[in-house]
DNA sequence: AATTTATTTTAGGGTAGACTAAAAAAGATT
DNA sequence: AATCTTTTTTAGTCTACCCTAAAATAAATT
């Protein structure tokens, strides 16, 4: 089946928001994930259920079907291969990738999206982090704990991002903060709850308020 | 100016068509060529001179301004690059980036085109041997002449095709023939212009029609 | 030059996807 | 339980792009 990009994009806001609302998703606030009106909203949700792509009852919120998540895992995988792509090969920042993306998201060739998979060795996560699902839609989730949440005195690896806001995306920049990055906190401070880490392999440290260190997921440092 | 993906396709129609007619465009000419009525080309054909990006008179033909030239340039190269990326960087055969480059040419990023370019290594030519503008919008044309027209026993270098129809392209696969393959004419038969034609560097050699040998561009083998 | 033919434009409509305003249903409050 | 508020749906429009049929213009033919 092929949509159109309006619809993808329907799609994917469901998606999304299914994934933080548990069950039904409201028309409120898939209206307000797209910045469209809740009328349009439901003119969307009669058209996808007519072709059983979300299951949807008047006033009762909305789901996607089987068909539906596979067609939007796919979307999630177009988005998260060209991002891949644009940082890796094309040498952009992981905060310009995000609007381009969604433009190339929309593509339709299986085999472009295959093809691209390759070259970059079949990825299982994307610039942020974010695991990205296989030809088959499946996904490789990884072990990881917020940073804020993390001991003391323990290298760790930051693997992904809470949201990919582009100013916290700047300012990991100029911390010299990215994904794969050796981070150990050297101390607590329980007054403000910041934290003093130590950034990369070097004598490097830097203070980190909880507005960073709750956007932040890490694992253990491998091999330690 | 940022033009929907129809203006685009309306431009790319015109200067094509412009490449061939000389001068004025006619609308039922755009109309064959986008598949499409004569009247909706009359509405886009207003549309477009709004923006100043054709000239039109009624019942006069149109023809693209200077901002219409430089955007349909633009276009044509962001479709070339696209279709290098696919054949080299993503192994497609030169026979399948048509249709997947058609969409890719209106992503809408100056930063990701200029990425490309350069990732590619600022190609001046297509898999098909079409020049690719550069980020001016300047051609580099290259010497060339139809394989039919050549002196026989001199080598040459296929450097391009008068057309793009995916027969011939499968067909020139099968003979092992490709952009930069290097043929001599061994033989010219008078009766039905047909040619004798050594392949490659080794022996093979193959009979080509005048079909095929009027679509072929060669220039001289390098250093010969 | 007048007529026939071909091309182009206008007129009038259709669909997708958006909107606002009003009506209907659900949820919250008293 | 009745009322008020919020959410959702319906009704009616709008724009972009497409269409067909008819009218207008240009080109070709007699």
């Amino acid at each position: 089946m092929v949509l159109s990009r309006t619809e993808e994009n329907y799609l994917k806001a469901i998606y999304k928001l299914a994934e933080r609302e548990q069950g039904k998703v409201s028309t409120n606030s898939i209206a307000s994930e797209m910045s469209t009106s809740a009328a349009s909203v439901t003119d969307m949700l009669k058209k996808l259920a007519e072709k059983e792509l979300v299951s949807y009852q008047k006033y009762k919120g909305v789901q996607l079907t089987q068909a539906g998540t596979k067609y939007a895992t796919q979307l999630v995988r177009k988005h998260r291969l060209w991002e891949l792509f644009l940082v890796d090969t094309l040498g952009f920042g992981w905060d310009e990738v995000h609007e381009v993306a969604e433009e190339l998201e929309h593509i339709q060739s299986d085999k472009l999206i295959l093809a691209l998979d390759e070259f970059l060795g079949f990825p299982k996560y994307d610039p942020h982090g974010d695991p990205i699902p296989n030809a088959q839609g499946k996904f490789t989730i990884r072990q990881r704990q917020l940073l804020a949440d993390f001991e003391a005195g323990i290298p760790v690896e930051l693997v992904g991002l809470k949201d990919h806001d582009t100013a916290l995306l700047h300012h990991l920049d100029d911390l010299g903060i990215g994904l794969g990055t050796r981070l150990v906190i050297r101390e607590r401070y329980t007054y403000d709850n910041s934290l003093k880490v130590a950034v990369g392999e070097g004598e490097n440290e830097c203070n980190l308020s909880p507005q960073v260190t709750e956007k932040i997921y890490v694992k253990l440092w491998p091999g330690s």
